[in-house]
DNA sequence: GTTGATCATGAAATCGATTTCGCCTAGAGT
DNA sequence: ACTCTAGGCGAAATCGATTTCATGATCAAC
């Protein structure tokens, strides 16, 4: 690749001049059409690296995520990906596995790598932030909280958590048991805590605990509690869903159980991804994934921009898309 | 951050011993020792953007896809990101919407960040990549052939086709149609190929041609075109869907029309993500996406290591798992 | 005891851009 | 006509690591 020396020389003009062309500082113009023309000669494209290292701020973002096979994470990117590009960054998508030990490999990377900010959705609420804060560098939380007192982007799950089981109790299903993340995963628990509103309050008799299943945030994991659920001596009428991952688990089973929804009621916070099923057969609280990302990377721009009001942590809503009674 | 001239002055020892100490190249134990402190007292990491610069080579290496949405690609990177992860080197993910701008944008940033090589499922077979090749940055093809003489890993994609189409003739089923992506994208016209070269051996007088679509590679696109061929005169009984989305939109449109697969047969190349379909229903030619990444990644490393043998394709091949017949 | 080889080490050059500093020139102000 | 200002421009410093080159020390071999 060509440097900006060679342009200067071809130019005739300083190195100085050539980087002042390609930064909108002021040239003559009959200096800016030289050097324009002798870059397009050398097909000069400036090098991020020394950029990079002069100027101590790269044009990348980075974007931490637990699970990057989760559709819902990859509608998240997506949001982030639209905002950064538009603005002339490009995003690093990071994959941590829910790892903790991945997880600071990859904070260390974005040091390291003189990274202009991160948008992190935690692997755990134990995350350590204090170098990447103590860098500078701005992060932005992406549907879990972090401890630490910096802008995020989050879904109201509890809340969630209430639509989904709320639209159960209407549909007339009267055992509603409730499969949801690691209990120490922030988003895991509140739905679960909406679930516990809701049937404490409908069916104060009962134990709630007894149809509570925490598990893992996928596929997997949903089978294997729904599994647990369908073999109780009581089993459940309807589930709710803590993920779409779990909803998708808990699905397969029903029907491999011939108990396919609406049968068992199922309502999933987050939306089935790539669903076959006819969309009357189960209620969904849509999360608006793409719009968290949206939302967290204008912020984190803000930030990098040198915006330091106070962090902001803005809610978003999930919306409830209920299943039709079946006709 | 601490720089390695503050280790350096800490230590008592040069800029040079610290560089070598990280470096493996010998040093006195008693430096070693005095270095290791020193940086561990000061949280010394290094920084990339400078080692990268004086390299000229960084440790990153750039998965260039079309889709970041489509499961296939997200397992696929995830092959890519484990095999680069345990050799030390982190992935960017660069997300192209099949657009060869977006695409172009990418190739260039990897070449002025000095990454060390890129794994590319192209938008289109007119990438270009002279620029990176004059760069000699190693790249190499994943999913879709590219026009260069360049490493590649691709699926018997006709194979696949056939595959497919065959179990379905087996089933009984004689009309069979088949729906696939952009002709001009060389996955979707070898699927529909396996297709037609089945087609016309089974049922000799018909014109296959009445009976293929060609589309995007989205669920929306699969929906069109399976709605088209539902209004036909005389609909098929049967569909070779050419990948997962495509499939997952077949059967959406079919569930909405009474006809859940096995009633119209359903054969999909490629994996139908997250179904909640009972496995008997439909056939799937699963394709071992994440092998593939696994071995783009090697190869990819193999290159950056400066192995500079003829370029290999490899071709991996789908397997069949039949929908038992409904009992 | 001398020679030569080996090895640890530091000084300084290097990667390619940005940016400070100061010079020079042209035009404004009096 | 003379001073002052401002803007264009180049020389050189800078970012932080790696690497070449030269030096000096150590040690084995003859």
């Amino acid at each position: 690749m060509a440097t900006i020396y060679e342009v200067a020389k071809l130019a005739g003009v300083s190195p100085a001049t050539v980087s002042r062309v390609f930064n909108g500082v002021a040239v003559s113009d009959e200096k800016v059409l030289a050097v324009r023309e002798a870059a397009r000669q050398l097909k000069f494209t400036p090098n991020r690296t020394a950029r990079t290292l002069r100027k101590q701020e790269s044009e990348v973002i980075a974007l931490v995520i637990p699970d990057i096979e989760n559709p819902y994470f990859t509608e998240l990117a997506r949001g982030v990906e639209d905002v950064a590009q538009s603005a002339g960054f490009s995003v690093v998508l990071a994959n941590t596995d829910a790892q903790l030990e991945k997880e600071a490999t990859y904070l260390q990377i974005a040091i390291s790598e003189h990274m202009a900010g991160v948008i992190l959705a935690a692997a755990s609420d134990h995350t350590n932030l204090d170098d990447i804060q103590a860098a500078g560098r701005p992060v932005v939380a992406v549907d879990r909280g972090t401890g630490y007192d910096i802008d995020g982007v989050v879904m109201a799950n509890r809340t969630a958590g209430q639509a989904a089981t709320e639209h159960l109790v209407r549909a007339g299903y009267r055992r509603i048991a409730c499969i949801t993340g690691p209990e120490r995963i922030e988003t895991a628990y509140e739905r679960a805590q909406g679930w516990r509103a809701v049937v404490t309050r409908e069916f104060p008799g009962a134990d709630p605990d007894e149809l509570l299943r925490y598990s893992t945030f996928r596929v997997d994991g949903g089978r294997d509690v729904m599994e647990e659920l369908l073999a109780l001596p009581e089993p459940p009428d309807a589930v709710v869903a803590g993920n779409n991952l779990l909803g998708v688990g808990a699905i397969q089973v029903l029907t491999e159980h011939g108990l396919t929804p609406p049968k068992l009621g199922v309502a999933v916070v987050g939306s089935l991804p790539f669903t076959t099923l006819s969309p009357s057969a189960v209620t969904v609280v849509r999360l608006p994934a793409r719009h968290m990302g949206v939302t967290a990377a204008k912020m984190l721009l803000e930030r990098i921009a040198g915006d330091d009001q106070p962090a902001r942590t803005v809610v978003l809503r999930g919306e409830l898309q209920p299943a039709r009674p079946a006709d």
